[in-house]
RNA sequence: GGCCCCAUCGUCUAGCGGCUAGGACAUCGGCCUCUCACGCCGGUAACGCGGGUUCAAUUCCCGCUGGGGUCGCCA
C-alpha cells in the first residue's frame, strides 16, 4: 500500500477548537503510523472572517500540542517559503489554481457561467416558500442552456447529473449511498474568482495528492459534491473518514458558551498537551480499556475501525482526570520536563521571577501526585519559593493563636539543634520534641504547618521542612510565633 | 420540513448470537492519615420502545421514538 497522504484544513476564523483539534490528531496519528504525510492547509477563502492572528493562533496551538506538520505554511519563515513538493498552503494564494481547474470545467461543458444573481435566487426562494412551505428550492438551472451575459458578473456553476448516484465508502461509517436527485447545480468560482469550499478543497487535495480526507461528520454532506468534482476532473478519488461530533455536555454543538473550547484555554489552564491529545484520542475511538496513553502509543495504538460512530458529549471533568493521569509521577513526564513546563506558571503568580528550574526540581517530588494543573502545582509550590509565604487570614486566625506561640519557638528551638537536616531528621527531631512537650501532633500540626506554608492545607510537614532548609524553618517559625504573639485569641 | 447519520451506566466506552453486560471519569461509602490530596477497598448506575429472524438476541432485519448533521456566491 502506498504511504497515505493526510491534510488538516482549518480556516483561520477564531482559535483553534477542540473539535478541530482531534480532527487534526487522528489525521496526524494515522500519517505517523503509517509513515504517510500530514499536511496542513489553511482555508483562507471566506475573506470575511479570516485573520492572519487566528493563522498565527492555529500554528501557536499545533505546535504547543506537538502536531507537527510535514508540508504546509512555515510559520517561523516567510510565507512564501516552499517546504516540501508543495505549500505555502493557503488557499488565497492558489486562486489562478482554482481558476485554471474551472475554466477546464467549463471547456468540457462540465460547468457553465451562471449570472443569476443572489438577490435572484433569494427571491425565487422566498416565492416557493409562500407556495409551498414544504418545498426545498434547487437551483431551477436557469443558466445551463444559455449564455450568461459577459457584462454581468458570474459565478461557475457545477453541472450535476440527476440521474444516477454517488457512493463511497467512509472508513467509519461504511457505504455512504446519495441519488444525484438529491443534488443540484453547485456553485464552484464565486463572481470574484474565489472558489467556494467544495471547490477549493477538491482542488487542492488533488493537487496536494491527499489520499485519505479524515474529517467532521458535518462534512459528510459535502462529499457527494466532491466525488463528482474528482470524477470530472478525472482524478482518482481520496478515501474518506468522517469522525462523529464532540457535542457539549447539553447536547449542543461545542461553543464558547459551554467553557473552554479553544486549544489556548486549555494551555493558559495548566494542562499538558499530551493529557490534552489523550483525552482527545479516547474521544471517539477505543483501545480495549486502555484509558492513558503516551503519544508514541497512541500511534502505534490507533486505527480507524476502532472509531466509534455515534456522536458524544465533551466531558472536562474526564479531561482533568486525565491531566492528573499525566502529570502525576510516571512513565508519561519526566520530573525535568515537568519542572520545565510549571515553571512558566510559577513565574506567571509574579514576585517569584528568581526561582529557577533547579529550584522547582528540588520541590517537586511533595506536590507531583498532588496537582491535576500545572496552575495548581504552581500555587502549591508557591509557598516554597515566597519568603515569607503568604498568610491565609482564616488559617492565621484560627491557628496562630497564643498558646501556640511557645510551642513555635520550642520547635524551632529544637529543629536549630539539628545538625544533619533530612526529612528524617526533622521528623525525628519534631517527634522527640513532642514527647518531651508532651503533645500529640494534631495539636500542634496545622499551626507548624501554618507557619511554614502560611496554608491549612500542604505536603507533609517533613518534606515541607527539608525542602525550606533548616534556616527558613527555624525562621518561618519565629515568624509565626511572633504573630501568634500578637494574637488576640 | 427534505435529505443524511447515530443510539450500552450521568459521561467516554468494551461487547462483534449464548457474558453475573467489563473498564475509565463522575458520584456515594470505608480504609490510610500531621492537613489537603494521593493511594487502596467497596457500592449505586446502562443495553430507548415495538415487531420480526433464531433453540437463543445488547448483538442481525424492519418500524417508531429520541438525538445530531445539513439544506448559502460560509467552511
Amino acid at each position: 500500500m502506498e504511504k497515505p497522504r493526510l491534510r488538516f484544513a482549518p480556516s483561520p476564523t477564531g482559535y483553534l477548537h477542540i473539535g478541530g483539534v482531534r480532527t487534526a490528531l487522528f489525521n496526524w496519528l494515522w500519517a505517523k503510523k503509517t509513515g504517510g504525510t500530514f499536511v496542513l492547509r489553511i482555508e483562507d477563502t471566506d475573506q470575511e472572517r479570516s485573520t492572519a492572528q487566528s493563522m498565527k493562533v492555529i500554528f501557536d496551538s499545533l505546535k504547543w500540542l506537538g502536531l507537527s506538520w510535514d508540508e504546509g505554511p512555515n510559520p517561523d519563515g516567510d510565507f512564501d517559503h516552499e517546504i516540501g513538493t508543495f505549500g505555502p498552503y493557503t488557499q488565497m494564494k492558489r486562486l489562478d489554481v482554482y481558476k485554471h481547474y474551472a475554466e477546464r470545467l467549463i471547456q468540457e461543458k462540465k460547468a457553465y457561467r451562471c449570472d443569476c444573481t443572489k438577490e435572484d435566487l433569494d427571491r425565487q426562494r422566498e416565492a416557493l416558500k409562500r407556495k409551498d412551505p414544504k418545498a426545498q428550492f434547487k437551483y431551477p438551472g436557469t443558466c445551463r442552456h444559455r449564455t450568461s451575459d459577459p457584462q454581468k458578473p458570474s459565478v461557475v456553476r457545477f453541472k450535476v447529473d440527476p440521474s444516477g448516484s454517488v457512493s463511497y465508502v467512509d472508513k467509519v461509517f461504511g457505504e455512504v449511498v446519495t441519488p444525484n436527485i438529491e443534488l443540484q447545480d453547485f456553485v464552484i468560482l464565486r463572481s470574484d474568482g474565489v472558489p467556494l469550499y467544495n471547490f477549493g478543497a477538491v482542488v487542492d487535495d488533488i493537487t496536494m495528492h491527499v489520499s485519505l480526507v479524515a474529517r467532521g461528520r458535518d462534512h459528510m454532506i459535502n462529499t457527494p459534491q466532491q466525488i463528482l468534482l474528482y470524477q470530472a476532473l478525472g482524478a482518482s478519488v481520496p478515501e474518506f473518514a468522517h469522525l462523529p461530533m464532540m457535542l457539549a455536555q447539553s447536547g449542543e454543538k461545542l461553543s464558547k458558551r459551554h467553557g473552554a473550547v479553544s486549544v489556548g484555554e486549555y494551555e493558559s489552564q495548566g494542562y499538558a498537551p499530551g493529557a490534552m491529545l489523550n483525552y482527545l484520542a479516547r474521544f471517539g475511538w477505543s483501545f480495549g480499556d486502555q484509558e492513558i496513553f503516551s503519544k508514541e502509543e497512541l500511534i502505534a495504538a490507533f486505527d480507524w475501525t476502532h472509531c466509534g460512530r455515534g456522536d458524544g458529549k465533551f466531558d472536562p471533568k474526564k479531561l482533568l482526570a486525565v491531566n492528573y493521569e499525566h502529570l502525576k509521577s510516571s512513565r508519561l513526564m519526566p520530573d525535568a520536563e515537568y519542572a520545565d513546563r510549571v515553571l512558566g506558571f510559577v513565574h506567571a503568580r509574579g514576585g517569584l521571577d528568581h526561582v529557577t528550574t533547579a529550584d522547582v526540581m528540588r520541590a517537586l517530588y511533595t506536590i507531583r501526585d498532588r496537582a491535576q494543573t500545572f496552575v495548581q502545582a504552581a500555587d502549591m509550590l508557591d509557598p516554597f519559593f515566597r519568603t515569607p509565604p503568604v498568610m491565609d487570614e482564616n488559617a492565621k486566625a484560627k491557628f496562630l493563636v497564643k498558646q501556640a506561640a511557645p510551642r513555635l519557638r520550642s520547635l524551632r528551638d529544637a529543629l536549630a539543634a539539628v545538625s544533619d537536616f533530612t526529612e528524617a531528621s526533622a521528623e525525628a527531631c519534631m517527634h522527640a520534641w513532642l514527647a518531651e512537650v508532651r503533645l500529640d501532633i494534631k495539636a500542634v500540626g496545622q499551626p507548624v504547618r501554618v507557619a511554614l506554608t502560611g496554608r491549612t492545607a500542604s505536603p507533609s510537614l517533613y518534606q515541607v521542612m527539608f525542602v525550606l532548609g533548616r534556616e527558613q524553618v527555624c525562621n518561618r517559625l519565629a515568624h509565626a510565633a511572633d504573630i501568634a504573639e500578637k494574637s488576640a485569641t
